[in-house]
DNA sequence: GTCTATACTGAGATAGAC
DNA sequence: GTCTATCTCAGTATAGAC
């Protein structure tokens, strides 16, 4: 028996094949009972280069993550580009796909939220570290709004609005046992109709001034525009 | 010298210490670099009592955050009676009691998140161990709401949306570096004027449908009513 | 720059004696 | 209830091979 040479000295590959023997292992066993060591004999290499590739347990959790954002974005563009969609559609397209792409993998997602009330940790979904992938995510959902007849101000804050919905679901999505997550897949059905619903009652000269409150309360609390691509100092870790 | 009597095979006492030694370690250091070692060392009690009365670090916050709870109940109970209030102030008394008494708190409440996407996990914020806890949290919202004139559904699910608002604008808060948390203050106000508009605008009979299908989605996926009381299995833990 | 092998540290958590 | 000893595992360190 000889030791496989393929990816050996290659960098991009050791990189992919340590990420996918890990997201098999926290698949199987879950992402706490999976340890690097069993990830590094996994991908049959030894730990420290494991840890070469990634800085710690999470942040390949993370890296998985980017590429499912990636993968977001390139099936959403592709399923728009096909026919005229309604906005309801175009928005459920975002959503769902979001969704078929994560479908696998809810015992993993519990550890991309594990930071995230810690500020200044660079796994945070929230904090500036993240601020790229939040961003493509954010863009992604501009797409999906295209070139829908809105008030200006509805059009710039409902990219960020859409984000913190889809971020919902996907704490709703990690909860949910239903068969085949049919549950999630009902909320989404629910949360675009309701979406639509309210932004064309928005959409209404009446309501200008609620809006103009709305978008004046989140200037002033910083939460928009996300400062996606700010880089910040990170205190507190060890 | 002799080693101090008090508190010694007191079970009620010797908990309480570690939990206060623990709030003050955490608060200094973070909870992160506060280690439990630490924190027995402070209690003046060795590692292994540590662990008998708390099952895990994090599990001190929570226990912590009990605490913060039973005190939040108690504060605004006697606000609210001091006098009349219109909804509006009784909704601003109910937030911002509640980050009076975490004002210090920034940095342990992070540990308090950090199992909130593992389902099952006896520290998840939206699980079930963490119920009775919920439970008490969306009364205090059910009370500041009162006898105010409401139409029965909106009456019914305003208190569980009152205390997801709150968990938000927790998160927020943890995040908010301003000085004293005044931007914290600043989303609690304008958040509690949107919210009384918007009920007031929801009130209205053109809105019963739309108010229905936000009602009917709700149930449909489960997120209403909450079920706090339900004591589920708990699966993966090391 | 990519990786192995091995040893080590720190800290959360547990076992078992008392 | 409490302590001491021990375990596990994430993460670091080091020294060297290629």
């Amino acid at each position: 028996m000889f030791k496989q040479e393929i990816a050996r000295g290659n960098s991009k590959q050791t990189r992919a094949s340590i990420l996918s023997h890990a997201i098999r292992r926290f698949r199987e066993k879950g992402f706490d009972l999976a340890t690097m060591r069993d990830v590094a004999d996994a991908a049959d290499i030894a730990l420290g280069a494991a840890y070469y590739y990634f800085p710690s347990k999470e942040a390949i959790v993370q890296a998985y993550y980017h590429e499912v954002q990636a993968e977001h974005a390139q099936r959403v563009a592709g399923a728009l580009a096909e026919r005229k969609h309604t906005l309801e559609e175009r928005l459920r397209i975002a959503f769902n796909t979001k969704f078929d792409i994560l479908a696998n993998d809810r015992k993993l997602l519990g550890a991309l939220f594990r930071y995230s009330a810690d500020p200044g940790h660079s796994l945070s979904v929230f904090g500036p570290a993240s601020g790229s992938i939040r961003e493509a995510s954010m863009k992604v959902f501009a797409e999906a709004i295209g070139g829908e007849k809105l008030p200006d101000d509805i059009r710039a804050v409902l990219p960020v609005a859409l984000w913190a919905v889809h971020m919902g679901i996907l704490l709703y999505f990690i909860y949910d046992d239903s068969p085949d997550q049919a549950r999630t897949r009902k909320l989404i059905d629910g949360v675009t109709g309701l979406i639509v619903r309210v932004l064309s009652l928005a959409k209404i000269p009446i309501m200008k001034p609620l809006r103009g409150s709305l978008i004046s309360l989140l200037r002033e609390t910083g939460l928009f525009p996300p400062m996606n691509a700010h880089v910040g100092a990170v205190p507190e870790r060890r």
